[in-house]
DNA sequence: AACTGTGAAAACTTTCACAGCC
DNA sequence: GGCTGTGAAAGTTTTCACAGTT
C-alpha cells in the first residue's frame, strides 16, 4: 500500500462522522463536492483521500453513505471495540472516563489506575481505581491503547512501563513531548498548545484570507 | 511578514515549554541540535522556524535560553494575560476550570456559562456560573479567548453568538466542524478523532519506520 | 449530464549544505 | 572549531483538469 499522508487519516475521521450523522437523517447518497463543504475542505481532496484506499464511488451519482461509513470504518479499525486503559484518574481522566461518547466509538475502558493511595478502589462509572504498581499485571490482560492523563513530569516514565507491558498505541494528554520507540504510536492532546496557537493568531493578525463563510480552522 | 506555517507555530510552542523547563534548571545556553533532539525534531528544523522571526543565536555559541524564551513569548503574544471565557460547564469545562497551568500561562478563565438552570450560580474557583443567555453581555466586558465546551449540537450555534460578540478566537472541545468568519481564528480539540487515528495505526501497522529510540508520534 | 478517479502541476514544508560569524 | 542563518534541493501534500463511467 502507499503510503498515506497522516492528514488523510485525519480527514477520514471528520468524514465519517459526518456521514454517520447524515446516515441518522436518511440522506442516502452524496457527492465529494457536498462531503468536501461539510467538512471544510475540497472535492478534489476528498476524493484524493479516499483514492489511497480504493474506489467507493459511482461516476455520475456520488458515493452512497452507507456503503462509505461501512468503507471507513474499515479502514480506520472501527469495527473491533478497542480495549483502552486509563493512567491518572486526576481532573481530565475523569472527565474521560464519564465521556460516553467514547464508548460508543468502540473504546471502552477497561481500567484505571493513579499513584494516590487516597483515590485507589474508589469506583467510577463501574470500575475501580488501581493503584500504579500494578499497571504491568492489568496490562497483561489484552489492553490496546493506553490514555496518559498524568501530571508532565510523570508521563514518561509512564509510557516507558506501558510500551514494556506491550501497548503500541498511547494517547498522552500530559503537556510534555514523550518519547516511544519505534512500532509504537503515540498522539499527544496539548491544549495548553492549541491556545497558545490562538494567543499567536490574534497578535499577529494571521488567517488564511478567505472569503466570508468558511475560514481559519485548525 | 513572510508567510509562517502552521507547523512551525506548533512547534514553537514546544520550544518554549522545553526552554521555560531549562531556564528553570539553571541551563543557560544551547545549540539548535541540542534543543531539536529535546522536541523532536531536527536542527536545520529549529534554525528554520526561528529566522522566520529573526535571528537570535549567536553562530558559535547557540542561543541563549533566557534571551530566547523572551523572544518567543513575544512571538507568541504570551506577554500579556488573555482573558477568557469557557461556555459549558459539563466534565470537561470543569476539568479546564480546575487546570491551573492555563493561569500560569497566561490565560485566565473569568467567565463561565452554563444552560442547564440547575447549575446556574454554582461556584467554580470563585467564579460563579452563568446563564448561557448572559453570553452576549458578558463577553462585551472583553473577552479574548472563548473555549466552547458544550455538546456537538449546540456547538454552531454558541460559536456563531461569540463571534457576533467580536471574539475572534475560539477553542473547540466539541467533536464536531465549526464555521467561523474570515477574520476569527477557530482551534478544535478533538480526541475521538486522535483515538481513530491510534485505531487506524494499530489496524495498519503504521509507524515512519525508524531506529530505536524516537519514534512514531503526532 | 453528472460526478468519480487520477496523473500531472502547483504549492507548501522539510532537509541539505555551506557561507559567514563568534 | 563550532554553530547559526539561509538559499537551493528534495520531499510531501494539495489542487487542477480531464478522461472515463454510469
Amino acid at each position: 500500500m502507499k503510503k498515506i499522508p497522516e492528514s488523510t487519516v485525519g480527514r477520514l475521521s471528520v468524514y465519517l462522522r459526518l456521514l454517520r450523522d447524515l446516515s441518522d437523517r436518511g440522506v442516502t447518497t452524496l457527492s465529494s463536492e457536498e462531503l468536501a463543504e461539510r467538512s471544510g475542505t475540497t472535492a478534489a481532496q476528498v476524493r484524493k483521500d479516499l483514492s489511497f484506499f480504493g474506489t467507493f464511488g459511482k461516476r455520475g451519482l456520488g458515493y452512497s453513505v452507507d456503503e462509505l461509513v461501512r468503507a471507513l470504518r474499515g479502514i480506520m479499525g472501527l469495527e473491533k471495540t478497542w480495549r483502552v486503559a486509563l493512567v491518572g484518574a486526576g481532573k481530565i481522566g475523569t472527565a474521560l472516563l464519564g465521556y460516553q461518547d467514547l464508548r460508543r466509538q468502540g473504546f471502552v475502558i477497561e481500567a484505571v489506575f493513579d499513584r494516590d493511595p487516597a483515590k485507589i478502589g474508589r469506583r467510577w462509572n463501574g470500575l475501580s481505581i488501581q493503584p500504579e504498581s500494578q499497571l504491568e499485571d492489568a496490562l497483561a490482560g489484552g489492553i490496546d491503547i493506553v490514555i496518559v492523563a498524568v501530571p508532565a513530569e510523570a508521563a514518561q516514565g509512564i509510557v516507558d512501563r506501558v510500551v514494556k507491558s506491550g501497548v503500541r498505541a498511547v494517547l498522552n494528554f500530559a503537556p510534555t513531548r514523550l518519547t516511544v520507540p519505534a512500532g509504537v504510536t503515540l498522539k499527544t492532546v496539548n491544549m495548553a498548545a492549541e491556545l497558545e496557537g490562538l494567543s499567536y493568531a490574534l497578535v499577529n493578525e494571521v488567517w488564511r484570507g478567505n472569503d466570508a463563510e468558511d475560514a481559519r480552522e485548525t
